[in-house]
RNA sequence: GCCGGAGUGGCGGAAUUGGUAGACGCGCACGACUCAAAAUCGUGUGCCGAAAGGCAUUGAGGGUUCGAUUCCCUCCUCCGGCACCA
């Protein structure tokens, strides 16, 4: 081979030639048809780019060249989650600040991106942690402030004894650190909060018009935990208060026989009996040192003390014992549960462990055996008797609300968003306290309120800004003698939950966002990313957009209309991380093939939102079909040719496979049709206008190689920039069929008829077939036809 | 435990309003080119057979059907999520 294709040179001539030409600058005001493409930005590590941004960025990339050739104003903008731990860990092992590490970190993975050839327009980019950026992470803080969205509570809250700081509840994995693994502690602080609660129901109800994975709106509806049912009040003996309990069966309470409080309960000190003080106590005690994991562990037997005092049933007057328990949380409903051992499993386990009656009130089950927490028919209920689950709870209720007893209420198990973090490389909270302590927003003519510099990072526990000697001087400068700065910082989640919004900055710099682009490009109309996202940046972002808009702030109340989740890339079956040493970098492979081998051996690898274990063997293929492709059109591209009559009809069918697979994501199939449709040309006549509707359908998945096939065949502008084909009908259909032939489902022969051959017809040649008549043993019972398709003789 | 998803050649995978299972690619074998190797090209690649053809086959077992990778039931394995939420 004389004159093979070299990527290296060709991909840095059309990388250069498409910035020259700002080809991928979107003028967001002019833009007529926007399509919003959008791939969740990476956080600026050391490790670089690995495999797993480019399988995530290249497959998303050449969705949204597809997109631009179907005419759209397609806008793909690129930038940089650059707050977060690990450039702080990173300062702490080497005395680099963060703000250095992150600076080069962004260089060096800029130069990767731009080797990608992905239509990134640079001229929008963000990076979370420069000033101009985190001035409206502030800006958005205050806007939750002045809603009344913002809050700061003294509250159990998880920590992270190795990173040092609380964690949202989003942000523990199975009782551990999500980030490093670390066991996460329960600890009482002071934090700010936004009040994700708030918006529950509408994070819930807005599911339904998304065009997501099932799977992941499955996961947030989960997250968000709604749950109906009634909250009961009970009456205590002996003590004015009363007990509210949530049940999501208050149709049972005919068959409580006890009470349990959470061990946190407010009212556990005052319902404690002198006799039972000492036992209880011990009980508190032994709970707290509990880990959340060792709390929330189902194995365990289930403990608990009694209080030595009594509630009343509120439906039979009779008296019930209060015990508490860990089982019981306090974070969720009212922290206390009214006991129904017949038919709640905890319930029945904590019963028989402690010896404490059942009463069965649902007919259905055995509950001498196990505790029957399915729907029946209520018994010993009085009023309610034979009445089914669902009208025995909607009966329940009513009296309950008649009697001033109860109401029927909705619970979620969504909580509010803990946003401040005790570490130092995140935007600051701007909050300013007086001298009595009261906090106050920092007036937006002061934003950014700047990361002070003067700081050490080692994590002690307490917030690395209470360090610093320029934070305290500024604020007192600014709002007076004893005032002091607000010293946590801002979840990193908090700087991604808008972003979005943020590379639509051709408008008016000095606002969040410009009213008339945001409304023109909002929502995302393609966002892709990991699947981890599900329950934490996706809905955090979800609850901002709903609440900018509340604000007047934004138009829309969903930032992303379309989701698409890339697969996981592991490497020896385990996710790739520095710590495993299992990092593949993507650098080398695109030094020996180029970038848009290793692109199309990353999407042909399998469908796209599978992902699949790393491996090289087979770039050899992409690398034989990229050569071929040079070899056959564009080292000595066709002249006046005209097609051969095969080609025709391939070359449309490899359009109409090519167009669905990539609309579905499917690449794999996408490439393997561009391979077949090479095979079928290959040693065949074809002509120029063929081979430049090839290199149309080749250009998303191959950007560069495209651009160059299309010059050598003279064409003008970029390849890009052309229509994407469509194919005709009429070329699909041929003269004749291939009709297979099967007794009794076996394949037996296949015989080729005219496509309009009337079903008599097919059936009396397929009877002739000679291997079919060996068979045709019998008489025949059945004769089946599918049009076109296939013939079963059954005998 | 509960909720999702998936099990197809030596490997990655293709094909589902039920209709030729294994497209495309890797690997492997043989051949051509070469002094040789690499690269490239050609042929083959579930099993039996020279071929015609036959047989088997989509995690296991059963069912529905003329026909099942596709639908139903039972089970096994793997992956993801949630996990005492009353």
């Amino acid at each position: 081979m004389t004159n093979t294709y070299d990527p290296t040179s060709v991909e840095a001539k059309w990388q250069k030639k498409w910035e020259e030409a700002k080809a991928f600058n979107t003028d967001l005001k002019k833009a007529k048809d926007p399509f919003y493409g959008l791939v969740m930005f990476p956080y600026p590590s050391g490790d670089k780019l690995h495999v797993g941004h480019w399988y995530n960025f290249a497959p998303a990339d050449s969705y949204f060249r597809w997109q631009r050739m179907k005419g759209h104003d397609t806008f793909t903008p690129m930038g940089f989650d650059a707050f977060g731990l690990p450039a702080e860990n990173y300062a702490i092992k080497t005395g680099v600040p963060p703000a250095e590490s992150i600076k080069k970190n962004v260089a060096t993975m800029i130069t990767q991106l731009k080797r990608m050839g992905c239509m990134y327009d640079w001229e929008k980019t963000v990076n979370t942690s420069d000033p101009e950026y985190y001035r409206w992470t502030q800006w958005l803080f205050l806007q939750m402030f002045d809603h009344d969205l913002a809050y700061k509570k003294e509250a159990s809250v998880n920590w992270c004894p190795n990173c040092q700081t609380v964690l949202a509840n989003e942000q523990v994995a199975d009782g551990h650190c999500e980030r490093c693994g670390t066991e996460v502690i329960q600890k009482k602080l002071n934090q700010w909060f936004w009040k994700t609660t708030q918006y529950a129901q509408r994070l819930l109800d807005g599911l339904d018009k998304l065009e997501w994975p099932e799977k992941t709106k499955l996961m947030q509806a989960n997250w968000i935990g709604r749950s109906e049912g009634a909250e009961i009040t009970f009456a205590l003996t002996g003590h004015d208060e009363t007990v509210k309990v949530y049940t999501t069966r208050p149709d049972t309470l005919f068959g409580v026989t006890y009470m349990v409080l959470a061990p946190e309960h407010p009212l556990v000190d005052v319902l404690t009996e002198e006799h039972h003080r000492g036992a209880v106590e011990a009980y508190k005690k032994e709970v707290a040192k509990k880990t959340e994991l060792q709390r929330t562990d189902l194995n365990k037997e289930k403990s608990g003390v009694p209080l030595g005092s009594f509630a009343v049933n509120p439906a039979t007057n009779e008296r019930i014992p209060i015990w508490i328990a860990d089982y019981v949380l306090a974070q969720y409903g009212t922290g206390a549960v009214m006991a129904v051992p017949a038919h709640d499993e905890r319930d029945y386990d904590f019963a028989k462990k402690h010896d404490l009656p059942m009463k069965e009130v649902v007919k259905g089950g055995d509950v001498s055996q196990a505790a029957f927490a399915e729907e029946g028919v209520a018994m010993q209920s009085q009023f309610l008797d034979g009445l089914r689950t669902p009208e025995a709870k909607k009966k329940i209720i009513a009296w309950l609300e008649d009697e001033e007893k109860g109401r029927g209420v909705v619970q979620f198990r969504l909580k509010d968003w803990l946003v401040s973090r005790q570490r130092y490389w995140g935007a600051p909270i701007p909050i300013v306290y007086d001298p009595e302590g009261r906090p106050h927003p920092v007036p937006e003519k002061h934003l950014p309120w700047l990361l002070p510099t003067d700081v050490e990072f080692k994590p002690t526990g307490k917030s690395p800004l209470t360090e610093s000697k320029e934070f305290v001087e500024r604020t007192e400068k600014i709002f007076g003698k004893g005032w002091t700065p607000e010293y946590d910082t801002m979840d990193t989640f908090v700087c991604s939950s808008f972003y979005y919004l943020r590379y639509l900055m051709q408008g008016d710099p000095k606002k969040f966002v410009d009213p008339t682009l945001e409304k023109k490009w909002m929502p995302v109309s393609m966002y892709i990313g990991g699947p981890e996202h599900a329950t934490m940046h996706l809905i955090y972002a979800r609850f901002v957009m709903m609440a900018l808009s509340d604000f007047g702030i934004v138009s829309h109340e969903e930032p992303f209309e379309r989701l698409v989740h890339q697969g996981l890339i592991t490497n020896g079956g385990a996710k790739m991380s520095k710590s495993k040493g299992n990092v593949v970098s993507p650098d080398s492979f695109v030094d020996r093939h180029g970038a848009d081998v290793f692109r199309m051996y990353l999407m042909f690898m399998g469908p796209f939102t599978d992902g699949g274990d790393w491996s090289d063997t087979g770039i050899k293929g992409i690398d034989r079909f990229v050569q071929r492709v040079w070899g056959l059109f564009g080292e000595k591209p066709v002249k006046g040719a005209d097609d051969d009559a095969t080609v025709v009809a391939v070359l449309h069918k490899t359009i109409k496979r090519v167009t669905e697979s990539v609309a579905a994501f499917r690449f794999n199939t996408a490439i393997a049709a561009l391979m077949e449709f090479l095979n079928a040309v290959e040693g065949k006549a074809h002509s120029l206008t063929t081979a430049r509707t090839f290199t149309r359908l080749l250009a998303p998945l191959a950007p560069h190689l495209a651009e160059e096939l299309w010059h050598a065949m003279g064409g003008k502008d970029f390849v890009i920039d052309q229509p994407w084909p469509e194919y005709e009908a009429k070329y699909l259909l041929s003269d004749t069929l291939t009709v297979v032939v099967q007794v009794n489902g076996k394949l037996r022969g296949n015989i080729v008829v005219p496509s309009d051959a009337p079903e008599a017809d097919v059936i009396a040649r397929a009877k002739e077939d000679e291997n079919v008549k060996k068979f045709l043993t019998g008489p025949i019972k059945k004769e089946i036809y599918v049009k076109g398709r296939l013939v079963n003789l059954v005998v």
